[in-house]
DNA sequence: ATTGGTCAGTCCAAAAACTGGACTTATTGA
DNA sequence: TCAATAAGTCCAGTTTTTGGACTGACCAAT
């Protein structure tokens, strides 16, 4: 199956990583959301190949996570700004970052502190249930195919197996 | 840079991208997530080449993320599961399936439904404050360096730009 | 007793993606 | 005039991914 293809799939984590799924792309938008904008500042922190970061900016462009935008002309030079849908990806960042320093920072924590401004705690957010704000726990989730959806999604997990 | 150096980096984003960063492993532990623990079922539901999913299903085991365990033996038989470790990604793939929702799904609506047992609604977690308990706003977060933490993570976002 | 099916892979050659590093273009500051 | 900065492009070599055929052990039906 060819990269674009999966996105056909009936499933919203596989058409998410037509978009996200890739060496590079989950790090480049997590220091996006630390405020690093430009080519030359991805490409140092990150060490990625100067290829590889152009076309990952194209690709995250063209699906408008990112908006390329020019700071100054003569010559131009181009900043990338997460876009509402790129900022929307910061639940997944988030709790991206939860798990990675849960299982892969040193003794001394996590290497990134993130302040909660409104009640001025550092904290991991956690994922909660809209309607009755409990924190989830995932065994208290089923999942079950929307009726009239094409697709074999056969294998549906109950609650709490 | 090769895929294991991205490793060594002090970014908990990028050490959970040397697992998590590439085509097929979101889809797979999203699958797991539905109840799907047979390689032939991943391959058929995914239509990812056997080889690519032997692979994945290799490096997740190396990393502790799934479990492979015989379920029958005369001739040997395995089933792959999610370790607590695996589970803990839970958040990762829930907020990514909301984002895929929000942006990638037919006027239908999602293909997946959600329920939460515990107040029976059709739910999209979403991020909390675990300390105040209020609903995330990524412009309430400030992130900054842990001070002694070593890298150059000069460029840090304050609150609110 | 043979045939066909199931399952969890392995093996291969071709195709696609990624790599480091040199190069380009336009400007500013020393 | 020379060096530095910035956002890329270009290239040839390496690494990954792909589809599809194949394997080996069992079972169930003809």
């Amino acid at each position: 199956m060819q990269w674009e293809e999966l996105g056909a799939q009936q499933c919203s984590v596989a058409r998410s990583s037509v978009v996200l799924g890739d060496r590079w792309t989950l790090v480049i938008l997590s220091d996006c959301f630390l405020g690093v904008r430009r080519f030359e500042d991805l490409q140092t922190r990150l060490q990625v190949s100067r290829t590889t970061l152009t076309q990952r900016l194209k690709k995250l462009e063209a699906h408008n996570v990112l908006e390329r935008r020019a700071y100054q002309s003569n010559p131009a030079r181009y900043e990338y700004r997460l876009t509402e849908k790129g900022r929307d990806l910061y639940p997944v960042i988030s709790t991206l970052l939860n798990w990675g320093d849960k299982y892969y920072s040193d003794a001394a924590g996590p290497p990134i502190l993130r302040q909660h401004q409104s009640c001025g705690h550092d904290i991991q957010p956690i994922l909660c249930c809209p309607d009755c704000g409990e924190p989830i726990d995932p065994r208290q989730v089923s999942a079950r195919k929307r009726p009239d959806a094409p697709g074999f999604a056969e294998v549906i997990r109950g609650p709490a197996r």
